[in-house]
DNA sequence: CGTCCACAGGAATGACGGGCGG
DNA sequence: CCGCCCGTCATTCCTGTGGACG
């Protein structure tokens, strides 16, 4: 017999507490508001550029860079949604297609959602990239419409695979007879051109859009738009929301960040039965963010890697001290054979711990140490309690929490 | 000032799971 | 069902290298 009566309880506070949000939803960053502030140039420019796309002819290409949170993504999809009605209006052939790279993952699937969104399906794997590439050309072609091809962090798939994908993309053109294809693409990274072939380029950026980061009261502005909406009247104090604007410019100018703190710290609040969200709920939330990161993060690694943070815990215990890769590669393989699994070799360690550092768990340095060689520096870059709370509760790894490495009382020098 | 450590990280290759078209 | 072609993960082999030591 299970006891409903707590449930019971939680529900109704949840269903009676409705003092601090009246509309979550409007805080999520997917959420599209109905003005964007600050963007306001960028949105003109973005739909100068798409507008001839309304009389049946090509768009120019555009290239779009900004920082994380700076509304690449928010204008993107504003400007085309505001196209695609007014596309409706003039009867005018329009269709786009939205793909996040960095989601999406491999240059096949980049592919594969392009032949769904014109309603071609294809298996998950099994062709080849250029077969599916090729279906996708011959649908979008019989269509006989102008497609505009949104490629979202498109520097996650250029720096892990080159840049094949756009290259063929620009060159789509010169095969179709009946369809136009214009291509957006988005980049968190200034850098990328760097990586790109010149005629890919020249072909991709005959438009460019930056966007700078937002500044402590643009992002003022961009929440006290939102909030009145989110919150009910007099559950958000001015000061909590001068904290998030303050904390998120801080950080990257990132209205994104911006966005969830205000959240999160409104669901704190309301867990903690207050009426008002305070500066202290924000710092709250502030800590809660972080925390959920790091656990999902490392709760979804492979279990290889997830030996890998056990050994660099076990190496950083006591101090700061820094582990390098001959080290690491040492605990790791005891930790295997403690788990009875086969271990994995040094160089691909090596680039497991790559993988780490890039997601923001360690912090992974190269350095030389002269005559005694050349290796990585890596260190922790997440609380050791979030580790022990995680692997304490993986019924696989727990134990391994508190094992002792023989590496280490063997090498009682640091 | 050259040596040589302890790796970094690129390239080629292979095992595996999966879908294709015939 | 088969032979073929993928993408992904991992191994093997490899060349390259910053700087303390001698």
């Amino acid at each position: 017999m299970v006891d409903t009566s707590i449930l019971d309880k939680v529900f109704e506070k949840f269903v009676s507490n409705t003092r601090v949000f009246c509309d979550r939803e409007v805080l999520r960053h997917d959420y599209l508001p109905d003005r964007l502030p600050h963007r306001e140039e960028q949105v003109r420019q973005l739909g100068e550029i798409l507008a001839p796309t309304l009389k049946s002819s090509r768009g120019s290409n555009v290239f779009i860079y900004g920082k994380t949170g700076t509304g690449k993504t928010a204008v993107t999809k504003y400007v085309l949604n505001h196209l695609e009605t007014k596309a409706k209006e003039f009867h005018a052939p329009l269709r786009f297609c939205y793909v996040n790279c960095r989601m999406v993952g491999s240059e096949y699937r980049v592919f594969a959602t392009l032949c769904q969104s014109i309603g071609l399906l294809v298996p998950f794997t099994g062709l080849s990239a250029g077969e599916v590439f090729d279906r996708f050309k011959a649908g979008v072609d019989a269509l006989g419409v102008i497609f505009i091809v949104v490629l979202d962090e498109a520097d996650a798939l250029i720096k892990g695979r080159g840049d094949s994908l756009l290259y063929e993309l620009t060159r789509i053109n010169e095969a179709l007879t009946k369809s136009k294809i214009s291509m957006i693409g988005i980049s968190n990274d200034l850098r990328l051109k760097e990586f790109l072939d010149p005629r890919v380029l020249s072909s991709l950026s005959e438009e460019e859009i930056v966007f700078r980061p937002y500044d402590a009261s643009e992002l003022r502005n961009i929440l006290s738009e939102r909030a009145p909406s989110a919150f009910c009247s007099g559950a958000l104090s001015d000061a909590a929301l001068s904290l998030c604007s303050a904390l998120a410019a801080a950080e990257h100018g990132d209205a994104r960040r911006a966005l969830d703190l205000l959240r999160v710290a409104g669901e704190v609040a309301e867990r903690a039965g207050a009426t008002t969200v305070v500066e202290d709920h924000v710092r709250e939330a502030e800590k809660h963010i972080e925390h959920n990161r790091v656990f999902e993060a490392l709760s979804n690694l492979t279990l290889h890697s997830k030996l890998v943070v056990l050994s660099i815990y076990h190496l950083s215990k006591g101090d700061t001290h820094r582990a390098i890769t001959g080290e690491i590669f040492e605990i790791y393989n005891e930790l295997c054979y403690e788990m009875g699994v086969a271990p994995l070799t040094q160089r691909r360690l090596s680039s497991l711990v790559n993988e780490l550092d890039s997601m923001g768990l360690l912090n992974a340095k190269v350095v030389s140490m002269g005559r005694y060689g050349r290796s990585k520096k890596i260190g922790l870059e997440i609380a050791r309690t979030i580790i022990k709370e995680v692997f304490a509760g993986d019924t696989r790894l727990g134990h391994l929490v508190g094992y002792e490495p023989k590496y280490l009382t063997r090498n009682e020098n640091r």
